[in-house]
DNA sequence: CTGAAAGCGCTAACAC
DNA sequence: GTGTTAGCGCTTTCAG
């Protein structure tokens, strides 16, 4: 039982030789009479034959794969972008294979690694760490790779390496503009403890905005969430709903909150209503990414649209070029426009009074 | 450059022969002098040799991978428990390489070829369809399977598969009881369009906790979802807003919901609110999985807590034996126990009066 | 147009 | 203890 046809089966119930056979399933049918085609063609049907992909990869060095590493598939935003890179490879008849990085640089080179050996030539990495020194060396055995959400500097060792994103400083920037516009003076910034470039420049974006609006950037109203949670982004809401409750508690809360991404933004709502308050009549919230849910939440969340598709197609599409030495041309990073979308956790701020009221509330719940 | 060093050059680096070097490769250490081990192990280091794996694979017909297919990672539960069979498959040292199916038997059957191809021997099958019969043939080649979320007949050529999933019969018999605990007693039932077993067994659970409090059991408080927007699970909220209008818009709406999972309750909140309802004031609502996102949710969703996993492990376990020739014995169905986790969707429905001014509502609109 | 044959890198007998 | 060797299933020159 459990027997698996091989080439040379086919070749024997066609009539013809291996390689004939061969030839024809590597689209060069031109070199055989059309009844031997038929032939092959029926003698594969017969016997369910498919071929083995190790012997392939073994002979020819390459498999028809391309690896996806992201920090975790459970976070929303990687399951989106999962799906829609397998999407745009499976287009140019690639498969995708992925890897749970959890931000580790030590698991990361291990998929890297583990993905080398199994043939795969190219690899996207998402929402990597800063530094990507740990994958120079697999780079320099042959190894393409694009980065997705981080623009390498190429700087201190690190591998120079194509790349897609989006403009981060400039979504920071959207988010953080749209509440100055509604408002806003007082505005913190719920950051997750990653530490990722996306992450650097949307807060970059945000310092930005409130620059160009006179308004002092206050160190405080910048919280990371907890470091001890990890990095990995299984627990990405719960690291804005603590960081959020850091800002909140503050003697002089803020009024309206930029999250790092739509799940901080989802935790930082959770955090906003722990102490009582309303979104958004007491505190405002934007998020980053726009993923799928942010539309069904309740309030439904305004957030800085990221195009996670055309995202990815790009990606897929320089890897696979590279891959295939269609491109062998100097480093290419692109860089795509988000835009806002509000929606309805957002609305211009209420008096002071009512704010203290909610910072209030949080002594009276430490004290009690 | 892009030279991989070979089985053959650690031998030689190290004065020794191939298959003293695989010998220790494979664990045979024993087989060999510890300086032999010694000097091997360096020249694997400075060559940064690392093994091919179609190579190792296509002589030995086996790689230490297992396929997942799933309707689509970009649903939150499917990646959550994604993550969780790789947490379950890296314990026992395989890797996980995953398919989105979109529930379509057609693709299902080509990952699973695929992953036979690559010399995949086991493959778990989460949320299929119905039928599992375009999986015969790839098991009676060999291809070990556990279906998740199903639990097989064997009737009609389909083959006898082992299976783990929740009691989901029992599911649904605990959201819905829950409810008429609560006091309502017009309790819909937001069920998407799929075709799974999953489906009807909670289906199946609501009506016996109907019957058991001596409700009437109306077929047109069963909503299903638009079929038109497929079943990929990309739109399951969506099909679940859907799915909650027809029933908010019947002349005698529901004064509870009770969801096929949670991002059908996701998309059965929206609804509520989309016809100015407010949850659980006006309308209760209970889901079934419990995906990390439902406690964060606002409000936070009432829900059956799926074990996933243990039910994840337990789906690895079993195919690792299988695989591993370890376990042969007739097919197993392993059912975990669901438990309801009370949030904030659900209260005491409140006085016809309210429930009825819902329904006008609609009727205004559609008027309007 | 078709076939014979040489490996791809590795494992596992089986000899020494 | 260690080395030799025959393939795993396939692709691809290179002869016929």
């Amino acid at each position: 039982m459990a027997y698996r046809p091989r080439i040379r089966d086919v070749a024997t119930l066609a009539g013809t030789s291996v390689s004939t056979v061969s030839n024809l399933l590597n689209g060069r049918p031109d070199r055989m009479r059309p009844e031997t085609v038929q032939r092959i063609e029926e003698a594969i049907e017969r016997l369910g034959y498919r071929p083995s992909w190790a012997a392939r990869q073994l002979k020819t060095g390459f498999a028809p794969v391309i690896g996806l590493l992201v920090p975790s598939v459970s976070n929303p935003f990687h399951g989106a972008m999962a799906r829609a890179v397998e999407v745009a490879a499976q287009a140019r008849g690639f498969q995708v294979v992925l890897g749970n990085s959890l931000r580790d640089p030590a698991r990361e080179r291990q998929y890297a690694e583990d993905f080398f050996d199994f043939g795969i030539r190219g690899v996207i990495a998402g929402s990597s760490p800063f530094d990507l020194g740990h994958f120079s060396e697999l780079m320099g055995r042959g190894l393409s790779m694009v980065a997705f959400d981080l623009v390498t500097t190429g700087e201190g060792g690190e591998p120079a390496m194509d790349s897609v994103s989006m403009d981060n400083r400039r979504a920071g920037y959207l988010a953080t503009r749209h509440l100055i516009d509604l408002g806003h003076r007082r505005i913190g910034y719920v950051s997750g403890a990653t530490p990722t470039m996306s992450r650097r420049d949307r807060l970059e974006g945000y310092g930005q905005a409130l620059a160009e609006a006179g308004i002092p950037l206050e160190p405080e109203l910048i919280a990371a969430g907890d470091a001890a949670l990890g990095y990995d982004d299984t627990h990405a809401a719960e690291h804005g709903r603590a960081a959020a409750h850091n800002l909140l508690g503050l003697a002089a809360p803020p009024t309206g909150l930029i999250a790092l991404n739509d799940m901080h933004a989802v935790g930082a709502c959770a955090a906003v209503r722990d102490r009582g308050g309303a979104i958004p009549e007491d505190v405002s919230v934007v998020g980053i990414d726009d993923i799928p849910l942010a539309g069904l939440l309740y309030p439904a969340l305004t957030t800085v649209h990221q195009p996670i598709e055309k995202l990815s197609e790009a990606a897929v599409d320089l890897l696979c070029k590279r891959i295939g030495g269609t491109d062998s041309g100097p480093v290419r990073h692109i860089v795509f426009d988000p835009h806002l979308v509000v929606r309805a956790t957002t609305a211009a701020p209420e008096g002071r009074g009512r704010q203290r009221s909610l910072g209030r509330a949080t002594t009276e719940r430490s004290a009690g």
